[in-house]
DNA sequence: TCTTGACCCTCACGTAACGTCAGGCTTTAG
DNA sequence: CTAAAGCCTGACGTTACGTGAGGGTCAAGA
């Protein structure tokens, strides 16, 4: 059952490149667990559900060295991975919809009238950027840290009671954190207050570093990444 | 109305960057049709749309350097490109479909019982690596020059017509031309017989100079090309 | 047993499409 | 009139591989 896999069968069945799996153990990221003795690279199941992860992951925009980081992390389950994958796909699935929407206005647009409004391809272009860009772009970051410092004392509130709950060692889907959550994405509204795609851009830091470097001032880094590992679970339960 | 835009407007307003940009015209791909008299890019809205057709065609994955020799061709209008571009978003939001299933699937599967097949992981980096690729492989070209060898006598048929109707200059959506490129298509169909994939990846061929290597023996390219064009309008017809 | 073709290995250099300064004009808002 | 914001042209850096070169390995068939 636990068979391993020769490169070029691992290659071929994923679709990857000989090469790009050659890169990736180069770089650390994924060195097969066994050899042969002559040297050829044998891929276990474990491996395989390794690189799962990191196709997922690739897919969510995160570089390769980000996802280094990531899997050191034990935290982070494959489960996890698949869950935020999902979550990727569907918010892909719902920009291609505008997406589309758009460019058939354009088409059916170009086939009546023959002029077309440039405003009309700059909305294309516009949410094509969007489907690439991921976490918050520096303006984001500053709206959002000037909306918090209006608010901070509810902030503090919520965050003193989730530094209790994990002090307590508490579990993420236990009901005393979900409420908690459900309280943080109410107030989370208020911050975010309408614009979609802060939220889901906070979604995706929360499993990288620059949230230590982030420096909110009054939220410590592990009160900030616990909190949204709480919301994370909301988000994919939906 | 015809105002000219700044590098900076044009950058935010589409999301692409303003390095971005000035490498667009490095490169000789858009080059603005303005400058200010101390050398200020000034965009046109005859710019734009040549901008909004890069950005389609690399979502349809050319690389710069094929765009480039795509752009140069007249005949490539903004309609053309717009039309392809919808096709490729439709097609990927099918492959998202397809995808969204795999990751639930594995997602209940990990949540209800404790393991997890590999190939259901597999499946997944397969379905993820297809929406990069492109074009046809080596080996589904091999396949589709085999076939055709078998049924060469009737492609014969199907080209002298094809010929005929370009040489009267015949324009491709007028009636003939349909007709011909519906019988086209229904060889095709034996010729594809059940691989979605290898049809739409020559679909994407039909712009690329590729074809003129491609060497199909008795076809000559410029019929090959005639053809897919054709057909590329009954795919958009749909 | 020998060979041949399909795989595998490790260098090592090449590439696409930008990112990211640096150094220096220009324009605009107060 | 001055400071901030925007634009310019180099020019070097980066990511994630692609693409050989040169050389062992393995299974199948003659």
């Amino acid at each position: 059952m636990s068979s391993f896999m020769k490169i070029g069968d691992l290659a071929q069945k994923t679709g990857l490149s000989i090469r790009t799996l050659h890169y990736y153990d180069e770089i650390g990221l994924l060195s097969p667990s066994h050899r042969t003795d002559v040297g050829y690279r044998l891929y276990s199941n474990q491996d395989i559900i390794r690189l799962q992860q990191i196709v997922s992951l690739r897919q969510l925009g995160f570089s390769l060295k980000e996802i280094n980081k990531c899997l050191k992390d034990p935290n982070l389950s494959l489960q996890q991975t698949i869950d935020l994958h999902r979550a990727k796909v569907k918010e892909q699935m719902s920009l291609s919809r505008t997406l589309l929407k758009r460019l058939n206005v354009i088409s059916t647009e170009l086939q009546t009238t023959q002029s077309i409004a440039v405003e009309n391809l700059i909305q294309v272009m516009e949410t094509v950027s969007m489907s690439k860009q991921q976490y918050l772009t520096p303006e984001q970051q500053e709206i959002l840290r000037s909306r918090f410092s209006e608010r901070e004392a509810e902030w503090q509130q919520i965050l003193t009671q989730a530094r209790i709950e994990m002090s307590k060692g508490t579990n993420f889907d236990t009901n005393s954190v979900y409420k908690l959550a459900m309280r943080w994405e109410r107030s989370m509204e208020s911050l975010v207050s309408g614009d979609e795609q802060i939220y889901e851009s906070l979604m995706r830091m929360y499993q990288r570093e620059e949230l230590e470097t982030f420096n909110w001032g009054a939220i410590d880094s592990t009160s900030f990444e616990y909190i949204l590992k709480a919301i994370s679970f909301l988000l994919l339960i939906d």
